[in-house]
DNA sequence: GACCATCTAAGGGTTTTCCCTTAGAGACTC
DNA sequence: GAGTCTCTAAGGGAAAACCCTTAGATGGTC
């Protein structure tokens, strides 16, 4: 085990990774290993350098957090990262989230906030904010809402446990020569099952089949 | 305004239904207007009666709370719903959510969250625990991790600008042609570029495309 | 028994997708 | 200047999807 946590700054404010230093500092555990103040020069730092854990702004010039995160991946770096952000954007967040980010915190946290967002996922673990999980929270229930509507509104002739079948069996890329043979039946019978399906869901072809499936997670 | 809310209990143990009774009735702004054992009896309940809100059950007998929250939508009953589960299992949050449950309570709740629970809905707003709201967070990040798994594993192989408009256009169920005419090239090039989508996202035919387009967000 | 929904099936046709190959023009990189 | 990437394009052919209509068998409901 290593005695300290290195962490790397980046944030294109001077202000902010003086104020984040000077944070860290306050702890024995945790130590600063460098800063950047572009985004590209984090990628560039982390060339020749190691930390265990990159706090990193979203806002900067040349390449933004999220070019970095996407510049980190697929890489195999070792460190974690911690969003730092003025503002928490679910779209953001997720966008975040979804490209391996450990962790988010918000500038206006106090102290004993960023330090402990460091030490947990220096651990292995997340570390979010309520606010955070708030706003997320929030862009869920609203997606959930806009899919059922979407649902409710698309399809208010019920599928049969045939069509679900063959709709499935679509969106496994199969042919409808493919289908016939799976389920023993002949290729007019699925091409019948496949125009009642265009007709109850009132899409023109294969692609609108395939799309209502994804968004009602019949894949 | 009506001077007290009236609330509907549904839940397959006389007990609980006697237990949340009994925390209601410490408010003087809530009354219990009637109770059901199965999720059968709850829709014959309303079929007849009135109540501003539902505290439903998830498991009972005969049809269980989704089924009844199913049979409820789509037929304009204005009552609100609280979902009263024993474990919450993310999943099926998540389903109650896109349903249209308007809060969520754990049977181990204490008094004070169920009546603020019962009021919240009612002013219109939803309710969530921070339970709740925790093991949705996870599945959340969970799947968001998911999703980036399949996307980096299925395109190591970036898409091109031109691509990324073609597929766009492609899961707007627009044909060869008329994709084509809507960027004023010919056919032959809208082929060449279907056939490059395919062979970079490894999929077979359109279908594979549009299953892709709405789990990248592409859509 | 009549009615309705579902699953099955077919005939016959048009349109679209899918596959294989080759190739020029422009931009960008080393 | 040579190589690489992207966008463009085409010829030619096989396969699949799409469209319209009709219709028998089955099983459940009123």
């Amino acid at each position: 085990m290593r005695d300290k946590i290195r962490v790397h700054i980046a944030d294109d404010h001077q202000v902010v990774i003086e104020g984040v230093s000077a944070l860290i500092n306050t702890d024995d555990s945790i130590e600063v290993e460098g800063y950047s103040l572009t985004g590209k020069d984090v990628v560039e730092w982390f060339k020749n350098n190691e930390a265990d854990v990159l706090i990193l702004d979203i806002n900067m010039p040349k390449l933004d957090g999220i070019g970095v995160l996407k510049t980190f991946r697929n890489r195999s770096f070792q460190q974690k990262t911690i969003i730092l952000s003025g503002l928490s954007d679910p779209k953001i967040v997720q966008e975040m989230i979804a490209l391996g980010a450990n962790g988010f915190i918000e500038k206006g946290s106090a102290s004993e906030h960023i330090i402990q967002a460091i030490k947990t996922v220096h651990r292995g673990e997340q570390y979010y904010s309520d606010e955070i999980k708030d706003s997320l929270f929030d862009l869920y229930i609203n997606e959930s809402k806009t899919d059922e509507a979407i649902k409710s509104s698309a399809s208010d002739e019920p599928l049969t446990e045939r069509e679900v079948e063959v709709l499935k069996l679509i969106t496994q890329e199969l042919s409808t020569a493919e289908i016939a043979d799976k389920l023993n039946i002949t290729v007019k019978t699925i091409e019948t099952h496949r125009r009642n399906l265009y007709k109850k869901l009132k899409v023109k072809n294969v692609v609108g089949l395939a799309i209502y499936a994804v968004k009602n997670n019949i894949v």
